[in-house]
DNA sequence: CCGAAATTTCCGTCACTACTGAAAAGTATA
DNA sequence: TATACTTTTCAGTAGTGACGGAAATTTCGG
């Protein structure tokens, strides 16, 4: 098996686009391969494909697969791992969320708890930090409070809300009284 | 003025998070240290309180401003440059947002729709990687469809949609009779 | 128009992370 | 249990990007 040059040109930028969200370019390559491939693969396939050490392959595969997205599988006859990445899209993006909202998310809620906390006992000089803290943690409380309603639903549940955005941008879109007289 | 030691917690905290997703620290700790000041800073002042060269935080302030979260402000009397971040986090969102969608997204489908033609002239051997790609095209396609619509709202508007995560939940929640079939 | 203050640019250095290769550990088969 | 095969770990290396310091540029007051 070969890489097509679509294959590869996605591959290469699903890197790209792995590092400047903070993941590391081969963790992503792995990804975005085992994404496209018609089966599963194994490490020593991988490492050929992308050009990479196998020891990195490796790696990347153990971190993909703490993530969630990418499982091992195994077909008889054949002693080696072999490794196949979710295929569906949404289901993916999901995954990658929970995560995210896990391993940041929360942290950042309790970091930000114990700032304003801290920041309570501060003298008058260290109010306006304090404000701007709570405000932070109070966008952070709300989009994970969405986010946690969100992802309850199932896919198909899902795919219809991001497939109704205008909808629902008319449906609050409507001003309020009160906003209608700042304005 | 000094750092209180919320504020200081909160910077570090920042500058990790940055770097989670792609952000370099102390363009995002300069970043922080703004939006919890309670006025405008100048470079020198940056510079000391979180103890990097001036000459990155002249770096920083430039990127920081492309990005459009921060301002450069001119008090009378003091030729120094100062600057102050966006004190709105929504709209700081909203413009983080706007911008990651026109450096990353836009170009992801730009890119897929190229891949997608390109998988088409392929054998049939490529079919199933030609599938996926489309999928994942879709899909960014549906994302970027629906932040389109929801950021043309004014900001109160978007603050009662992310509190009706519930409601939209339950809106959207409920099953076509086709899925209730599959179930 | 000159000089001082402020800012930006540039290039060398440093630090960090990714990566490799080799060795170790693990696992299945005979 | 030995052996071959596979995976993982680890320690050293390399490469990338962040950073600092100095020089260059710009800006402003006199």
């Amino acid at each position: 098996m070969e890489l097509t040059p679509a294959a590869k040109k996605f591959i290469l930028h699903w890197g790209e686009m792995g590092q400047a969200w903070g993941i590391n370019r081969t963790m992503a390559q792995v990804h975005a391969l085992l994404f496209v491939a018609p089966d599963s693969l194994d490490a020593e396939e991988i490492s050929r494909l992308l050009d990479v050490s196998r020891s990195n392959v490796s790696t990347s595969l153990r971190e993909l697969m703490t993530w969630g997205i990418v499982k091992r599988v195994h077909v008889i006859g054949d002693r080696r791992d072999r490794f196949e990445a979710l295929k569906d899209v949404m289901e993916t993006f999901r995954v990658i969320m929970a995560e995210r909202k896990r391993r940041e998310m929360d942290p950042t809620i309790a970091l930000l708890e114990h700032c304003v906390e801290e920041a309570e006992g501060g003298d008058s000089r260290d109010d306006y930090t304090r404000e701007q803290l709570e405000k932070m943690l109070d966008f952070t409380r709300m989009l994970t409070a969405w986010y946690s309603q969100i992802d309850r639903l199932p896919t198909p549940a899902l795919r219809r809300i991001f497939t109704a955005g205008a909808k629902i941008a008319r449906m609050f879109g409507a001003q309020t009284p009160h906003e209608a007289n700042v304005n």
